[in-house]
DNA sequence: TAGATTGTTAATCGATTAACAATC
DNA sequence: TAGATTGTTAATCGATTAACAATC
């Protein structure tokens, strides 16, 4: 039961849903499309429209009976929601190939997120720019981001130099950590949030699901094996 | 219920614990233990015992009771259900800032996906090579493809170009597309997998988490303001 | 043998889908 | 008003956790 007060927690499932929502009426408006119903989400989406009412209304009541959503107003709805109504700070720390990449890349700062700042331990790399965007040495890390009220730390840096960069970041105001790198990362009861991308595992899931029909094929062999004709527990009709 | 030779699919859920076994079960490996238990596992991987075993029981029974698991030999069936015991063959589509960062990325290789060529339809680009791939005209893509038996796609293309290199890849033997464009891919009913990487959705997710205290406290105010003190259908102590 | 730990069934929990009264 | 479509409760489905007999 809860307490009053208390507040529903939102799953992970729904916020990751969040992001396409928003894409999507994004889409709508520049179509200038005026409104939108859930059936007609769904249709795109591909989740149920039953799905897609139930997730908005974690967040309050933004549709009208027998009309359905403003688009733009859903849309600024969710964009409050993602916390995207104000600009982000970020800083990118490791200039190595990705960390270029994702300084160089555009598409960041259509959303309000700012990447102000690279760190290096490199000097060479130190003093140049990318995209027009400083390198600074690492050193500077901790002042460069609170004097500036940087929120979002973009995580770069080589395997083994996580741990002790993320132990000097929980020593800053950073809000948030989006971690390219391989290590989990675990920040113990501390107002960060961390956001792992971990390429290596998506590329895994690739080749899991690309391997997949015939890994089904040898488990089907392996279980006619086991459980022949007549024995075992189960019967002929309940290979399992 | 399940007819005979029906094969139960195996949740995403599951799947996309999969590398996380693997990765642990590696480092394990390389400190040389000998065997582990799914509750040792559970301590490490923030899984409980029981889902470990149920996990692992999709695919075979790799355990020995009394005993537990033993690591090389659990580390050797993950990665045949993962389909990394023979090597993957993959191009980059798109020589962009985030095509030449992946094309430079040595951590593919240890699992055996190596990037043989990279393409791109900028002719300044062709025929230099990065981390020596070469780069070849985009023209030369589906023929390159099916005459060295590429499995996977990276493709890092621009927006605009995404559908219509996805349409060409349909025509040949590609297995897999990695997906680092911000567009949703839709292969109907084909022998090709997609896996989606989506920047944008994680740097919001993470954007959502960093401003999810304030949007709860935003969330309860209003609820307090629609069902004040005795009114509506919830009492003052059923406050959702 | 006794202790440990699996594989697996049953119970629980949470997320999705269906249904429908409320209402624009 | 009649038709449409929401917000929300109830039903269903699926995934996680608990429990325990089997057995090393």
């Amino acid at each position: 039961m809860e307490q009053p007060g208390e507040i529903k927690k939102v799953s992970m499932a729904v916020i990751k849903r969040l992001p396409k929502y928003y894409k999507y009426l994004g889409e709508l408006m520049r179509k200038n499309v005026e409104r939108v119903s859930s059936q007609e989400l769904s249709k795109i989406l591909g989740f149920t429209a039953s799905q897609i009412r139930q997730d908005l209304n974690n967040f309050g009541e933004f549709g009208q009976q027998g009309y359905g959503y403003n688009v733009s107003q859903l849309y600024t709805e969710i964009a409050k929601i993602l916390g995207i109504t104000t600009n982000h700070k970020m800083v990118v720390i490791g200039a190595g190939n990705l960390g270029q990449a994702l300084a160089n890349y555009t598409g960041f700062s259509i959303h309000g997120f700012d990447i102000i700042g690279i760190f290096d331990k490199n000097p060479n790399l130190v003093g140049r720019k990318i995209n027009d965007i400083p390198i600074y040495p690492v050193e500077d890390m901790e002042y460069f981001i609170n004097k500036n009220n940087v929120d979002i730390a973009v995580l770069t840096v080589p395997r083994d130099e996580t741990e002790s960069i993320v132990n000097r970041l929980t020593n800053t105001a950073i809000r948030g950590i989006w971690n390219f790198t391989p290590v989990e990362i675990n920040i113990e009861d501390r107002d960060i949030v961390v956001e792992n991308v971990h390429l290596i595992d998506s590329l895994l899931t690739l080749s899991y699901r690309i391997n997949e029909s015939w890994l089904q094929e040898r488990l089907l062999k392996q279980k006619r094996k086991d459980k022949p004709f007549g024995h075992g527990k189960n019967t002929t009709y309940m290979v399992k």
